[in-house]
RNA sequence: GAUUCCGUAGCUCAGCUGGUAGAGCAUAACACUUUUAAUGUUAGGGUCCUGGGUUCGAACCCCAGCGGGAUCACCA
């Protein structure tokens, strides 16, 4: 039972009324297409010939009624397409049905038709369709926003609200195609990325989603359950330690693009459910990592924007490398003139009292540095930078640096001040990687929730042996964010996470009469604005009963009044 | 989690110092054979987010809740 309104009750008498004219709302057929809006605008002035016998289909999206001619316009896939019908040649003999009642009164705004025709111009020099032929493919039942645009483009009644646009994607696709080519995007930076691996001769592969140890990243994982081992399970953090153990298994690269979930908070550039993509090369360095990471951006950008540059907000941001390099204690000492490379803890939690930075008990060394960077240097890291060189204790999975002690070979690309790569030369020594995993149990044990847990299979994997490898991962969807200049994941999200949409449960007319109002009366309680079993069941028994009869008077319903006592009966469900 | 703003017709929004709600588009009816934000005339359409409170009287003031946006905190 749902609540309709006037143009949803308006919908669904059109589709009774098309039934009783036996013609099906829903048809169970293939309409055959030849032709799309695209097609036609791109290609009629030149070939006209090849546009007379226009089969299409698509979306009713405006009309424009003239007495016996029709403007319309559908909308498939691609764009629109106007339409031009008329009356005596969609009805060449006595019987105007087809016209005036199914076309002009039970059509409307959202359905789908499919159209026989030939492509021409107007005087106003639109390309359009004549229609000798219509069929009406689905019929649509709730009215769509309606947005209109003029020639210049500027928008009116936009569908702009977010959590309408968020929680009814589809409607937001329909009427706002700038939303669909966001998407559009989306998509063409990953197959583009995969084209860029896959060339490469890398293997994409899948990993377990479930897993028994979360590890991998420094994250809150969402708990889970598995009935028949009874045990619990982690929704995955990150994939990277199943991706190792397949280079060691001699896979020479091996990618995956997929979801990964963290039970952390949610705003503008956080989901719980977000998608990345981790790569492992063997016989690989971060160095190396660098210019590959270069060459795969300016090479999407560049297919996906048909430019290495891509305007960001103020910004316009240059994807072809190289990129600038700045080790992480050369960044904080530029943008705070202090240089942290020889403080011990005590002396960092000066620093970032000094800063005014926020730290606690749990942090060690690595995570206040990472708090100083945070704070003070991001921001500025507009142009693609690569932070490399980072503090051994905040990054327990990259190879000790090769000569700087006390750091590691890892780096992380900032753009627009945001992270979106992180990459390592990972750490192969399995004796090495035990005593990383501890330094993390003791973190854990200071109560930072988001240390990594020991893998004992993982440790068991590199005692085998793995060949030197360069890692990295890459933020999908903030890497869209930039492509498509959007401030928000959820713009890049077809479906981001939103709290539960209230429902509230509308009572059947059986419910009522359940609680024994007679059925003449039903409308009377739906009048007063009662929907709901709980409405009616916490109503004041006296205000109900004089409302009941006062509005029964007004409807001038034929039925008798209720006693106050029946009243009272159906309050407390007697 | 904190602060702050917002929630009125299917959509976008008005609504003054508190006096039972308006517009445009959409919908319905009529007119109109090349329109294009089609036009003209007319009509219908509201749980003013929910629940309390103040008041003779609340869309408006107060309190609580729900949902959303923005900023901040945490993180990717």
């Amino acid at each position: 039972m749902q609540l309709l309104n006037e143009q949803e009750i308006e919908r669904r008498k059109d589709r009774e009324a098309l039934l009783q004219l036996g013609i099906d709302p829903y048809p169970a057929l293939s309409y055959p297409i030849n032709a799309t809006s695209a097609d036609i605008h791109k290609n009629y002035e030149n070939r006209k010939n090849d546009y007379k016998n226009i089969s299409i289909a698509g979306r009713l999206m405006t009309r424009r009624i003239m007495g016996s001619a029709s403007f319309a316009e559908i909308q498939d896939s691609y764009g629109r397409l106007q339409i031009y019908v008329r009356r005596d040649d969609i009805c060449p003999d006595e019987d105007k049905t087809l016209y005036n009642t199914v076309f002009k009164k039970l059509l409307g705004i959202g359905d789908f038709i499919g159209l026989k025709g030939f492509i021409f111009t107007t005087q106003t020099g639109e390309i359009s369709l004549h229609v000798q032929e219509f069929t009406l493919l689905s019929k649509s039942i709730k009215p769509l926003p309606i947005v209109k645009r003029d020639d210049e483009g500027n928008v009116y009644d936009g569908f702009t609200d977010p959590e309408l646009r968020y929680r009814q994607r589809y409607v937001d696709l329909i009427v706002n195609p700038e939303v669909k080519s966001t998407f559009v995007t989306r998509s063409k930076v990953i197959s583009s990325m995969r084209r860029y691996f896959d060339d490469h001769g890398w293997l994409e592969v899948e990993t377990p989603i479930l897993q028994q140890v979360h590890g991998g990243a420094a994250a809150k994982p969402f708990d889970t359950h598995h009935n028949a081992l009874d045990i619990p399970l982690f929704l995955r953090i990150a994939n990277e330690l199943y991706l190792k153990r397949l280079i060691v298994g001699g896979f020479e690269g091996v990618y995956e693009i997929g979801k990964m979930f963290r039970n952390e908070g949610m705003d503008r550039t956080h989901n719980p459910e977000f998608t990345s993509m981790e790569i492992y090369v063997a016989y690989k360095d971060y160095v190396w990592m660098m210019e590959m990471v270069e060459e795969l951006l300016g090479q999407i950008a560049s297919s996906v924007l048909g430019s290495t540059q891509a305007k960001v907000g103020e910004h316009i941001i240059e994807f072809a490398g190289p990129y600038k390099r700045l080790s992480m204690f050369e960044a904080i000492q530029e943008y705070t003139g202090i240089d942290v490379s020889t403080l011990d803890e005590a002396g960092l939690r000066k620093v970032c009292a000094a800063l005014g930075i926020d730290v606690d008990d749990s942090m060690g060394k690595g995570k206040l540095i990472d708090e100083i960077f945070g704070e003070k240097v991001e921001d500025h890291l507009i142009q693609p930078t690569y932070i490399t060189d980072y503090p051994i204790e905040m990054t327990p999975l990259a190879k000790k640096h090769r000569d700087k002690p006390g750091l590691v070979e890892r780096f992380e690309l900032f753009v627009n001040g945001k992270e979106i790569a992180n990459a390592y030369t990972e750490l192969n020594d399995p004796i090495d990687q035990r005593e990383r995993f501890e330094e993390q149990l003791k973190l854990a044990a200071r109560g930072d929730d988001e240390a990594m847990a020991m893998d004992e299979d993982f440790l068991r994997a590199l005692e085998y042996g793995m060949p030197p490898t360069s890692g990295l991962g890459i933020g999908i969807d903030r890497l869209c964010m930039l492509l498509t200049d959007k401030s928000t994941i959820q713009e890049v999200l077809f479906f981001p996470q939103m709290k539960p949409e209230k429902r509230v449960k509308v009572a059947t007319d059986e419910d009522f009469m359940e609680a024994g109002i007679p059925a003449a009366l039903i409308p009377v309680i739906r009048e007063l604005n009662i929907h709901t079993l709980d409405q009616l069941h916490t109503q004041n028994p006296s205000k109900l009963f004089n409302d009941v009869c006062g509005k029964r008077k007004k409807l001038k319903l034929n039925v008798a009044n209720p006693s106050k006592e029946d009243v009272e009966n159906w309050i407390n469900g007697n």
